[in-house]
DNA sequence: AACTATTTATAAGA
DNA sequence: TTCTTATAAATAGTT
């Protein structure tokens, strides 16, 4: 018999084991974009989603164009809000020089992180391929290295637990039968 | 007796008569958000939708805030398209509370990055550790397709260069000596 | 990736 | 709109 298939309904809540939650994510994230495409024909209306996985990685659908349903997003709840155009030039050390550059910083720093991951790599020439390779290898090596130092501590404090569980327990028995190690009949 | 249900399948297109369709909007609409919820809460991903009805009405949906969806989005697409400045948004985009975001991003954008480079380990737990190790090896794995990939193609283009040599060299050698090929003595 | 027992969403009716 | 119910669809746990 194939497929038991037990099932019984979850909390809503992080699902702490990776692998189930990668495999719930894969399978939620496309249920959830087909229910927003299908929204969006049944009922013509315009439907953006974006999704990010924990990993990082970018989903997204859009009934016309994700800028369009952004826009249209900005300018309805710039109507709703913006009291004030502008009252800085006081204290904005952000400017718009530093707000520009934190923008570049930001993009470069996270399309490194994006190549660590083994994304978007084409551009890369073979030198700077292996020089990443170095990298992720030493990082590699420095993360099993954390890891076991990790692993032998929690054994070691294990241990420790256990050995005083151990004396305390001897030395309630002696209370309790204070003759039991030498009986004298 | 109340209510019969009989329910059939119904094709994905738009539903014409009106009342209709505006109740299975409502209904859709509120079985979408719950999904985007529950997605976001089980996986630990960061979601955001938006949704306007046929009517203009506007609803909306973020696990964090869409403005930083929508920032994290931008700044995904514009590093993979590198062009465009931005499109509507004239300077709005960079007030300080945009700054502010930014800033928060590039510093855990940053530490991730020295994290896969094998620095600042130390806070991570065995699982986290157990789960940068995976992205790493995926990563490296990545890098090195990538790599066997471009040398390949290096490999194939060196050839194709040194078979025209040979071609025309042969060429050459022809003209030079038409007679080398069939010698008539 | 496939399989199903169950849960969940929802179309139609009231 | 809201409620009900029959049924379709999604999906959690397993293989």
């Amino acid at each position: 018999m194939v497929g038991t298939g037990k099932r019984e309904r979850i909390a809503i809540r992080r699902i702490d084991n990776l692998a189930a939650r990668q495999v719930t994510f894969s399978k939620r994230r496309r249920g959830l974009f087909k229910k927003a495409e299908e929204l969006s024909i049944l009922c013509d209306a315009e439907v953006g989603l974006v999704v990010f996985s924990a990993t990082g990685k970018l989903f997204h659908f859009a009934s016309s164009s994700m800028k369009q349903v952004i826009d249209r997003y900005d300018s309805h709840s710039k109507t709703l809000q913006r009291s004030e155009p502008q009252s800085s030039q006081l204290q904005s050390h952000m400017d718009d020089g530093t707000c520009a550059r934190l923008k570049e910083e930001l993009a470069e720093t996270s399309l490194k992180l994006r190549q660590m991951r083994g994304e978007e790599l084409q551009r890369l020439s073979v030198e700077q391929l292996q020089e990443l390779e170095k990298t992720l290898e030493s990082g590699l090596g420095s993360v099993l290295k954390t890891k076991s130092q990790k692993i032998l501590d929690e054994i070691s404090g294990l241990e420790r637990k256990r050995t005083q569980l151990i004396e305390e327990n001897s030395r309630l028995k002696e209370q309790v039968n204070p003759c039991s190690l030498s009986p004298t009949f």
